[in-house]
DNA sequence: TTGTACGCGTTATCAG
DNA sequence: CTGATAACGCGTACAA
């Protein structure tokens, strides 16, 4: 390789390692512009340090050059990563995704990035995953629910950062918890259709955890209320339209379901409870009326129009997320755990 | 602060910095281990190239302090990250979750991590984001689309690593590339329609730049084929049920629209279509025929069930993981763009 | 099989 | 306002 001269290896753009990564630092940026890497450094993280002739030299040198500061580097340094993790039962899931949605919204007008990761229904899944995204060392973590395992409470706990746990309430949470009682949301819904005059009930529940206790408190309240044994089936994946329609296949053959109100663990049941007793000519008015669970935005236009629980997931995701940047910045909430409820919208479903 | 003994010392779990961040380092399980901090560091790597006793040793360390390994350090030395970044315009629109879900699972089998984050339709936006990306060191990078800002091609050829640009299929990729042609399923969808007899149509479509190329396909062709002009309703904003029903009442209101063949940017317009259609008493099966755009779930189970065109979302996910997992492996693909087609489903309201 | 020495690219601390 | 210098925690030679 032929020597070449100081001027010559300056125009290089960058100078790309053997695995062929770009590999303009701060310091190639300092000397391009006269001046240290300390300099450069100050320059980006709080230009009124540095004098306004250097400031432009330096940012003249990063345009050319196409710098991009190394944050792994700034992370390892400062131990702080501007990072935080987020685990979620499942992405692809429309109730999930708007409240990580409005959380990384939000943190992101902070600086935050979010790493997200989907940690199915088991726990043995979320702990393995816990652990790899604690090994980004984030400054904060986001948790679906309140159950984990010992041991993923204890890296959590050891890892000193903010947790926040959403999606339900609890006495005992990790750290922190913004969410709604879904004991309370199951009552709710059976006082409801019990002051309706409902005189029999089914439930439809998707293999939720959160979604059983719901369906737990709704057929104990019901049955208090009425007197009457609640109808119950469950499904051990995910919830979806076939889901739903086989539900009420299923409430109707095995279960001796003939008429009564139904509540289904998400608005995709309902929905797909609509089409199957449509199917079937059942009048979705007389025979047989439908609650969900999360509305949607389809729930006004089902037919007929879904009745459903309201949960506001946007807050949840921004109430996170001013929970963590609070604490950031020291201020501790008044209580650890914000309970932001839940509200039944009647409409013609039942 | 009273002095306390060695002993005391290392029963703590962890040795927290100022900021109460946990601080167990290979180093100080090496010491609790009785070896250095390398060999920690290849008992996590490659145990094969140490011996089982102080394996064993080493695990029972690692068990009692509760370490986790910082992988920015880790990346920093080896730089290899092990973490893909992944940038799509929404992350609660299903269409991309289910792809960037898929593509996920597929990076996380190899050991990677995707960091995500949505870019809105704006290039600007996409532009500030890859930047915040690229500060992370990812080991390569997913983008949405085939646009970006050439700054932003600046940055990403720059980085020196492998970039998939999926959902679309272009001439000139950055890198590698997988997806479909909008052009070709705009112009399937118009031949589709003149054959099936339809002699006017009508699109409804979301302010998405891949629709927009779709439904001029679809207008340009479908003109050659019949002779007549397309109405077109355009949102700037995403596709929404309401958007739907709005879009079908400008088509009649404003458009002069009465009957044909109406083409939506996505199945969600699509049911608003249908949905809006019923509302006004118009027959969706000999006044109005919808089709859609991506076959979700609902799609077999709107009344009626909806025509539509079907992307394979899980395969643009998987593929686009498979190519960057080869090229890791230095395995280059015969050629950079994949084209993964598309197929148009025949149901009921077209 | 194990250890020493060094470097990765920043930030923090202290001088000047 | 600017520059040395020392961490940060780990991988990668190279040596023992």
């Amino acid at each position: 390789m032929p020597p070449m001269s100081e001027t010559q290896d300056r125009m290089r753009p960058a100078k790309a390692g053997r695995n062929g990564k770009s590999r303009v630092t701060m310091e190639a940026v300092g000397r391009l512009a006269g001046v240290s890497q300390v300099t450069v450094s100050r320059a980006l993280s709080d230009p009124s340090k540095v004098s306004p002739k250097t400031l432009e030299k330096i940012r003249e040198a990063i345009e050319v050059t196409g710098f991009v500061p190394n944050a792994l580097a700034g992370a390892l340094a400062s131990s702080k990563s501007k990072l935080v993790t987020a685990l979620v039962p499942s992405i692809t899931n429309i109730v999930y995704s708007t409240m990580v949605n409005a959380f990384g919204e939000e943190m992101r007008r902070e600086g935050y990035q979010i790493l997200l990761s989907s940690t199915g229904v088991s726990l043995e899944e979320e702990e393995a995953l816990i652990a790899t995204h604690l090994s980004r060392r984030p400054d904060a973590v986001l948790l679906t629910g309140i159950h984990h395992s010992p041991q993923a409470r204890k890296m959590l706990l050891g890892a000193g950062i903010p947790v926040v746990e959403v999606w339900d309430t609890t006495d005992s949470p990790i750290d922190l918890c913004v969410g709604f009682s879904h004991v309370a949301a199951g009552r709710a819904v059976a006082d409801f259709a019990a002051d309706a005059g409902y005189a029999s009930a089914g439930t439809v529940s998707a293999g939720d955890e959160r979604a059983l206790r719901r369906k737990a408190a709704f057929a104990d309240q019901f049955l208090r209320r009425t007197g009457s044994e609640v109808a119950q089936v469950d499904f051990d994946d995910a919830a979806s339209l076939a889901n739903g329609r086989e539900g009420l296949r299923r409430l109707i053959d095995e279960q001796e379901f003939t008429r009564g109100v139904i509540f289904c663990s998400s608005d995709l049941l309902a929905h797909g409870v609509l089409i199957e007793a449509q199917a079937r000519g059942l009048s979705t008015l007389r025979d047989i009326a439908v609650i969900g669970f999360g509305d949607q935005d389809f729930a006004p236009y089902t037919e007929p129009a879904l009745t459903t629980v309201r949960v506001d997931r946007a807050a949840l995701g921004f109430t996170a997320a001013r929970a963590l940047l609070d604490r950031f910045e020291g201020r501790n909430p008044p209580q650890p755990v914000t309970d932001l409820g839940f509200e039944i919208v009647r409409r013609r479903s039942a």
